[in-house]
DNA sequence: GAATATACGACCTTTTTAGTCCGGAATTCG
DNA sequence: CGAATTCCGGACTAAAAAGGTCGTATATTC
């Protein structure tokens, strides 16, 4: 139904929290509460990104998380990718080695649709985390394309 | 994971072959075999495009379906939300009448998200069923965004 | 009237997503 | 040390969404 994943929001909610206390370690528990979701699946899309790169990791008593890069460095995307593992795809046959759908049916909009995937992995690079924190007050926004 | 779904594929499909023989009507039998696709649920995908005005339905033997809108300003938005109800929510609370996501919660990122939604919306909003037919070709596109 | 095609609601199956549980390992602190 | 705390990670269950089927009714052509 294109939309975001619980675990993508909770990812984002996760990080745009650490960046926004940059100085100290939160826990997941502290998050989970915070944001009236569920622990474990929070814990679960934590680990995801600490896999990534993107967050480090600290056990033990007052242990917790901490973004491991710089907050305007870190884009959207990047959370979706590390948490989906892939940005996104539109339909099936986009894939990575997906050669097989029916034939003659979406090849005929593969390369249009291919389009509109790159475009919005572009939208979802677009803004980073540090954004989410302090969104940018633009009054108003137009987008174009420039052929070139 | 923010993908289309078959429906919404099939009926981008079923949009660009009649706009590819907008003399005669095609059935949705035609079609199904065509793209080796479910029937019933190709049928249920156009009786929905027939409801939003974009696809005209003629009935009896030798009957089938039609664009009922110019190729050129029927967009894959226009498909999207005829079949999916809405373009692209992104995270459940931005839904109409939606106001009790947890909280303290999403609603910190429920800004910044609606941004990446309406571009969103704009990037399916800039292709037409035209251009699924027959693709631009453009050598490099970048988007900016212009603030005004 | 027979054949063909859409209209549409009820139903079933499969896949995906959301969420839980539990044992284990590292770290802090008394 | 040992207990409390916190991350780690796999196995598992439940709920929701998507994909797909079936049957019946209605309109149209020949």
């Amino acid at each position: 139904m294109l939309k975001l994943s619980k675990r993508v929001e909770y990812g984002l909610l996760a990080v745009q929290e650490m960046a926004r206390s940059r100085d100290t370690v939160v826990s997941a528990k502290d998050l989970a509460t915070k944001f009236s979701i569920s622990f474990t699946l929070l814990s679960k899309v934590l680990q995801q990104l600490v896999h990534a790169g993107y967050v480090r990791a600290y056990r033990g008593t007052r242990g917790g998380y901490a973004l491991n890069v710089e907050a305007h460095t870190l884009t959207v995307a990047n959370v979706i990718e590390a948490i989906e593992g892939r940005t996104a795809a539109i339909v099936d046959c986009q894939d990575v080695g997906e050669h097989d759908c029916s034939v003659s049916s979406c090849c005929t909009i593969r390369e249009p649709l291919a389009v509109l995937r790159d475009r919005i992995a572009d939208t979802f690079s677009s803004m980073t985390v540090a954004e989410l924190v302090q969104p940018q007050v633009l009054p108003h926004v137009q987008t174009v394309q420039l052929v070139i």
